[in-house]
DNA sequence: TTGAAAGCGCTACCAC
DNA sequence: GTGGTAGCGCTTTCAA
C-alpha cells in the first residue's frame, strides 16, 4: 500500500494553535457551545473556515460512540445472484438516501450475501451506524426479530410476519396479492398462475392473498397454481418460459414483482404468444420502469417514495428513543393495457 | 439524545483477556500477520467468532488513517432539483456498490448541493474515504481539477474537457450527440432541435456533436436550436410542452437524456401530436427505461455497467499509486421506433 | 469562560 | 513470537 496522499492534514490542535487557544475551546466553539465567548467563537469560525478545516468523523465518531451515519442493507439470502441493481432497490435506497442526507446524516449501503453468520451484529459492531434500514427480510426474519430487541433504531421494509416484534413498513401484501388476483378474475381468466420466490414473506403474503382470491371465488376456476422464479431478469425470463413450454396451461400470470412481471411479457412476446391476448399480466410495486413497457403493466402501486419517508421517520424517532409501531403505506391497483381488461 | 443502545460492546482488549494474551496479540492474529502461533491464532480467531467480536472501524479507521471505504459523490450544481431518484444516478449508482462492495470496501453516498464552497475538501477531510468516484462534473470542473492534483485516488464519470488533469470515464459525447443527430438527418427531418442543460461538460459536448452534423450537413436544415431543460421529469416535460407552443417549428427532438427524451414523448403525445409521426425524438443513455417507453426510445447507448466496472477498476489502480489515463466507453446508436426510421 | 488530562479502540513500533 | 506502549483526533469531565 503506498503513502496516503492526504490533502487536508489539518487538525483541531492546529487551529487552537493558530487561534491561540486550547483543543477544547476550538471543539467547543465549533460545536456551537454557548459556554465559549461569542468573539471567540467567531474567530475560531474564521480560522477553521479559511483554513478548510473540518472535524475528522473517525475520530469523533470513536469518541462520541455515534457516526452521524445510517446504514442500509439488503440481505439477499433468498437470492444471491440479484444485483444490488436491481431496480427496485436501486429506486428505494434513492428515496432513503435522499431523506436521510436531507437530515444531515451518511449513508452507508451493505448488500448482505450468504453465508450470513451474525451480519447484523457485525454490522453494528463494524460501522456503528446511528440507525439501520433493512430492505426487505429475505430470509432473515429470525435475526432481524433477535436483535431488534437489543438495538432499537432499526426500521425494515417488507411483510408483516406473524408473533414479529420489530418495526416494518411495507404494503399490505395480501390485500395487494388479492387485488391483483381477483383483477385477473374480473377480466375473466381461469388459470392464473403466481410467479414468484415465496421463501421471502412479502412475496408469500402475496401469494397467500392470491390463493385467498381464487378459493373464494364462485367460479370454475383452476387451482392456485406457483411457479417458482428467481428474481433476475434472466432467471424470471426462463422461469416464465419453461413455464409456458410446461404442461400447466395458463391464460394468467400474476407476478409477485414487477421486474418478474416485466420479463414475462418479454418471455411470452418470443414464445410467439400476446399479451394480453394469450397471457394476461399483472405486477406487483409499480416501480418507474411498468409504466412504460409494451403493452404497460397493470401493478399494484406500492408508493416507494412514501414508504423510503415513513421508514426514515419512523428511524429517526427511534434513534430519539420512542417506540414506534410499524406502519403499512396504501396499496392500489393501477390498471393498465397488460391484463386486458379495462 | 438517548442513550445509545448498543448490542456489542466486547473489544478487543476483551478477547485479549480470555485468551490469555495481550491486545497486540489479538490484533495481529486477527490481521492473519505471519508473526503470531498458528494455534495460538486459532484460539483467538474461535474465541472472536464466538463473542460475535468485530472490528471497530471508527478505531481502525482513526489508526490507519484508512477507512476501507469509497465515497460516492453525485455534485448537482447544474441542477440542484434533481433527486438522488433520477434513474440514471440511481442505475450508475447501484452498478457502482455492486463492484465496491465485492472488493470488500464500503460505499457512502454523498449528495453535493449548491453552495458547495470547498465540498471536496470536507468530504474528503471528514469521512476519509480511501478513493472518490464523482457522477457527473456538473459545474464543478475547476473544483475537481484543483483537488484531482492533490488527492489522486479520484475518479469522474463525465465529459472529458480540454485541459483536464483528472481521470475520466465516459463515452465520446462529441460522436455520441453526432450519432444521434446524423440518425435523425438521415431518417430525413430537418427542424431538430437540441433539449438539454449545456451548463454540465457532458451535455455541452453533446450538443456540439449535435452541432457539428447539421453544420455538416448539405441538405437545407434548420440552423441548430437550443431548448434549455431541467433534468427532472417535470423540468423536462415542461420545457418541451413550452417548445412545442412556441414559434420555433420542428420535427425532431435530440435529447441530451433519456428522462428528458422519455418526457418529451410525454409531453408530445398529451399536445396531441405523434411520436415518430409529427416529431422523432431520440435519447442518450440507453437506461433501463428507453427499451420500454411507448414508442420505445432510440438512444445512444452507454453501457453503464461496463462504466461502472472501468470507474472502480481504476480507482483501485489509483488507490495503488498508479496514475492512470482516462478511458472512453464505446458509444452506439440503439435504433427503436420514436426516431421512425429503420 | 478556559485549560488540562483522560480515554474512545485500535495498530505498529520497539523491546525482549 | 509476544508484550508493552504510544498515539491516531476528538470530546468531556474536572479544576481553576
Amino acid at each position: 500500500m503506498p503513502k496516503k496522499s492526504t490533502p487536508s492534514n489539518i487538525k483541531m490542535s492546529d487551529i487552537a494553535k493558530i487561534a491561540g487557544v486550547h483543543t477544547s475551546t476550538v471543539s467547543r466553539a465549533l460545536a456551537g457551545s454557548p459556554l465559549v465567548d461569542e468573539a471567540v467563537r467567531k474567530k475560531i469560525a474564521g480560522i477553521a473556515r479559511s483554513c478548510g478545516y473540518v472535524v475528522n468523523s473517525a475520530a469523533r465518531s470513536l469518541r462520541l460512540r455515534r457516526s452521524q451515519t445510517i446504514s442500509v442493507a439488503i440481505p439477499l439470502g433468498h437470492e444471491s445472484q440479484q444485483p444490488l441493481s436491481d431496480p427496485f432497490f436501486v429506486e428505494m435506497f434513492g428515496y432513503l438516501a435522499d431523506e436521510i442526507t436531507q437530515r444531515g446524516y451518511g449513508v452507508h449501503l451493505q448488500k448482505i450475501l450468504p453465508p450470513m453468520d451474525r451480519w447484523l451484529e457485525n454490522l453494528i459492531a463494524s460501522n456503528q451506524p446511528d440507525g439501520i434500514l433493512i430492505i426487505g427480510q429475505s430470509t432473515e426474519h429470525k435475526a432481524i426479530e433477535a436483535m431488534a430487541k437489543k438495538f432499537l433504531p432499526l426500521v425494515v421494509w417488507g411483510g408483516q410476519v406473524a408473533r414479529q416484534s420489530y418495526c416494518t413498513v411495507g404494503s399490505d401484501n395480501i390485500e395487494g396479492g388479492r387485488l391483483a388476483a381477483e383483477h385477473l378474475l374480473a377480466c375473466g381468466r381461469q388459470k392464473i398462475v403466481f410467479v414468484g420466490d415465496t421463501n421471502a414473506p412479502e412475496f408469500l403474503l402475496r401469494y397467500k392473498g392470491y390463493r385467498a382470491a381464487l378459493e373464494h371465488s364462485s367460479h370454475d376456476i383452476e387451482k392456485p397454481y406457483l411457479a417458482s422464479s428467481h428474481l433476475t431478469a434472466d432467471g424470471a425470463y426462463a422461469a416464465v418460459k419453461s413455464l409456458i413450454a410446461g404442461k400447466h396451461a395458463l391464460d394468467a400470470i400474476c407476478a409477485a414483482t414487477d421486474i418478474i412481471a416485466a420479463n414475462a411479457i418479454r418471455a411470452i412476446t418470443d414464445t410467439g404468444k400476446t399479451v394480453p391476448g394469450d397471457i394476461a399480466v399483472v405486477g406487483y410495486d409499480d416501480i418507474a420502469l411498468a409504466a412504460h413497457t409494451n403493452p404497460p403493466l397493470t401493478t399494484v402501486r406500492q408508493d416507494i417514495q412514501q414508504g423510503a419517508r415513513t421508514m426514515v421517520d419512523l428511524l429517526f424517532r427511534r434513534i430519539d428513543g420512542e417506540k414506534t409501531p410499524s406502519a403499512i403505506i396504501p396499496t392500489q391497483l393501477v390498471i393498465r393495457a397488460s391484463s386486458g381488461c379495462p
